[in-house]
Order: C-alpha cells, then sequence, then structure tokens
DNA sequence: CATCTGTTTGCATGGTCTGCAAGTTTGCAT
DNA sequence: ATGCAAACTTGCAGACCATGCAAACAGATG
C-alpha cells in the first residue's frame, strides 16, 4: 500500500517536525532567541524537550528549520541538467525561474536576515548552510565541467560566486523591504555583474522598473567565454 | 609612563592567551575536539576553567584562536589606502604581497582546512569570521566607491568575491600539500578568475611553474571597466 | 607604602546535549 | 483482527558548557 505516497508515520513526523520549528520562530519573534529555551519551545510544540532533541541540534537549527529555502531543489536542477552553455549562466536562469515561482520561498529566506539582526547567534548557523551549498554546488561543478573541484579554482569560485549573487539579492532585498517583484531582476542584476567581472561603480538598477530595456538583462554569460 | 609600549599586565594577558589557544590546538590535534573539554584545555594551559571562560567562548573559538590570520591587517591597508584603480586589483595586490611576505600566517591559515576535516563544529566558526570579514569589506568599499552597501550589489559582491577568492586558494592551496611559493601564484590565478568572469573551464595553472610566462597574471582588472 | 584597578579563581545556577531503557504507536504480514 | 518488529516518544541521569557574583590576588600609580 501507499499511504497516500507517504505513511502515517512519516506525516506525523512531518508535522511533528513544523510545529517545533514555527513555535521556535514564534517565541524567538516575541522574546528574542536568548531568552527562549528549549523546554520553552517544546512546550509550545506540545512535545517534550527530550523530543525536541530528537529533531534538533539546537534552537537555532529549530529556528532555521522554520524556513525552507528551496534552494537545494534548485541545486537538484542543476545537477540534473546536460552541462550546456556557461554554468554561470545556467544557474542564473534557474534561480531566477524559481524566484518569480515561489516567491513565498524566497521572501521567508529573506526573511531570516531580518531574524539575524536581532538574533546574531543565527549568523553561524545561516552561513554554514550557505558554505554547504556552495560544497555541493562546487562538487557538481566539477563534474560537469570536466575539473577537479579539489585541485582546480574554477569550480569553487563559480560556486561561490553564484551562491554570493543570491545571498547578496536576499539581503538588499530585505533592507529594501522586500518590494513585490523586485527579487527576480536582483538576482539577474547580480548575475550579469559577477559574470562581468564586477565592473566599477555599476550602480545596482533601483527598485523600479523591473525591466529597463536600455539594460537588457540577456546580456548574461556572454563575458564568460572571452580568453 | 609607557612600559615599554605594553604594561606587564598587558603582556601577560597575551602570552596567557596564546597559551590557552595553543593548548586547545594542540589537544584537538591529538584526540579530537570532541574529545576535549574546557576543564582538559585550562589543566593544559595551568589556568582554571573559570579564566578559559574568561578569555575565549568556546572551545572552537580557543582553537580558532591559535591562528592568527593576519587578514585583518590586509583590510586596514586597503581601508586607509586612497581609492584607485578597481578595487579587485587593488585587493589582489594586497593579498599577493601579503601572501608572499607573510608565509608562516598564510601556512597556518590553510592548516585550519585541516584542522576542519577531522573536526566539522570549526566550520561554522571559520566561516563566520569570512563573512565578518565581507562585511567589513563590503562596507569599505561602499565607502570608497560612493556605492551604498545596503542599497546596491556591488559592494557586496566584490567583497564576496575577493574573500572567496582568498579562501579557495587557501583550501586548494591545503590540498595540494602545501607547497612552497605556490599560494601568491594561486591567489592571482584566482583574482583574474574573478575579474574576467569566470571564463568557463579554465583550467587553474598547475603547481609549477609558479610563473608562466605565456599566461601572464598582470592582465589582472583590465577587465573590470568594460560596461 | 597605600590605594586603586583589573585579573584570576571558586562557587553556584541554569541551560544544553546525549545515551539508555521503558513505554507507546505504526507498519505489515499473517 | 492479531501479533510481531521497527520506529518514535519520553523521562531520567550524567557530562558539559556559559555566566554572574564575590573574594582573593597582582600590577599600576602616586
Amino acid at each position: 500500500m501507499d499511504m497516500g505516497r507517504l505513511g502515517l508515520r512519516e506525516m506525523k513526523k512531518q508535522m511533528t517536525r513544523k510545529t517545533i520549528a514555527d513555535a521556535a520562530l514564534q517565541l524567538t519573534e516575541e522574546k528574542g532567541l536568548d531568552d527562549v529555551t528549549i523546554d520553552d519551545i517544546a512546550r509550545e510544540a506540545f512535545v517534550s524537550p527530550r523530543t525536541f532533541s530528537n529533531y534538533f541540534a539546537s534552537k537555532e537549527e529549530a529556528v532555521l528549520g522554520a524556513f525552507n529555502l528551496g534552494v537545494d531543489q534548485v541545486l537538484d536542477d542543476f545537477s540534473s541538467r546536460r552541462p550546456e552553455g556557461p554554468p554561470l549562466q545556467t544557474l542564473c536562469e534557474l534561480m531566477y525561474d524559481y524566484a518569480r515561482e515561489n516567491p513565498t520561498q524566497l521572501r521567508q529566506a529573506a526573511q531570516v536576515t531580518a531574524l539575524e539582526l536581532k538574533n546574531p547567534s543565527l549568523r553561524k548557523f545561516r552561513v554554514e548552510r550557505e558554505v554547504e551549498m556552495i560544497g555541493q554546488l562546487s562538487y557538481r561543478l566539477g563534474e560537469c565541467t570536466g575539473t577537479d573541484a579539489n585541485t582546480d579554482l574554477y569550480p569553487s569560485l563559480v560556486a561561490a560566486a553564484a551562491i554570493s549573487a543570491v545571498s547578496a539579492s536576499l539581503a538588499i532585498w530585505s533592507l529594501r523591504g522586500l518590494p513585490d517583484e523586485d527579487l527576480p531582476g536582483l538576482i539577474q542584476d547580480a548575475f550579469n555583474m559577477v559574470s562581468d567581472g564586477y565592473p566599477t561603480q555599476r550602480r545596482t538598477r533601483p527598485t523600479r522598473p523591473l525591466r529597463n530595456p536600455s539594460d537588457p538583462p540577456q546580456d548574461l554569460g556572454i563575458a564568460a567565454d572571452r580568453p
């Protein structure tokens, strides 16, 4: 039997996980993470403190668990693609599409930035996740470009550049107050800047318009093949 | 009075700090950080556990404290410079010079990578430091290029690119076994790759020779002004 | 020397993490 | 349905960690 794709057991587990994560997030927003104990979170989520530890290794992981960044999914998409064209361009397209199609998750991701301002202990954990992503992406880039991520600079640098592009876009978007529909444009700008070699002092397109005909974002990647 | 630039009190403090950090490092290499307690480190350093906590907030900080990366110094140098030329080129020059002049400290920095393989809990703390550096650098870049790091992508992206270049160089250098005199070349390669927009599949120059006349590293930054 | 300040230390407290064993729920096959 | 096995929850215990406080101590200063 298939039990609707997922056994009752697994369903409950996912639900418990989400309940705990949400409780952690809510309490953190209320009182600040430093004034929240694992016992508080467990009580709020109707589980024992011991069970909390079965799901998350720390308060911080729980809070971050409330955000399903979904970027992993993009990385999976990238991994399953046939290598064609400059990796940065592919990644930009994937991220751009993802940002347009999943505004909610991206909005959540950007909220982490705000949380971090009031709860600095979260930072370690978020950036560790980012570095983890860079590692995976770097490995995959090595595979599909025929370079060795352990020997060659190329995969690590490209991976780091791509993740920074997204990360920086989210940060700025957050500081701008999360204006609707702005993020995909920011992401494209970031990738363009990266693959153009960081042209000096070119300013980021202001909040609006999203599309500026005189500065077409489609020029992406052309710089990536120049010797 | 000046007491030879530094009072006895301050001298002792620095010495205690270093003693603790060294003890932390040694024990970590012996037994692995997970099997080392703060009490162990304190005993090894002839201080009370309470004093350990006066100096470091955690075991991990203590271990990292044994490495004086000195990159902060480079950032200070950068901050005190008159803005001229593309920032990435300036940063490359500074880092290149620093790498040539301070092989010991760079070697130490690269050793952190090795430590991380056996002690994953260190990672969080190291990358947090890196992100901290990106933040500072980004702020300074905003200042000296007339852009706002809170609004504009440019400063954050350049800062992230520069730090990744160094970080990736160190990682690969470490994996290659820290061959003498290789690092400055790697750093230049990394910065070149960054400021050329990550040309696809260009392979990193092999371990030797350090200087390859047919691939002059002096072409740095020329891509940074192309519109 | 006398005093003032900053450091070390022990102690106490509250919080976190992990293993273990007992009890409960779910999955699955009969 | 019934029963068994695997997985999950929970309480408890033990080790570790972080921090405030106050007393003792040592360097600085005049």
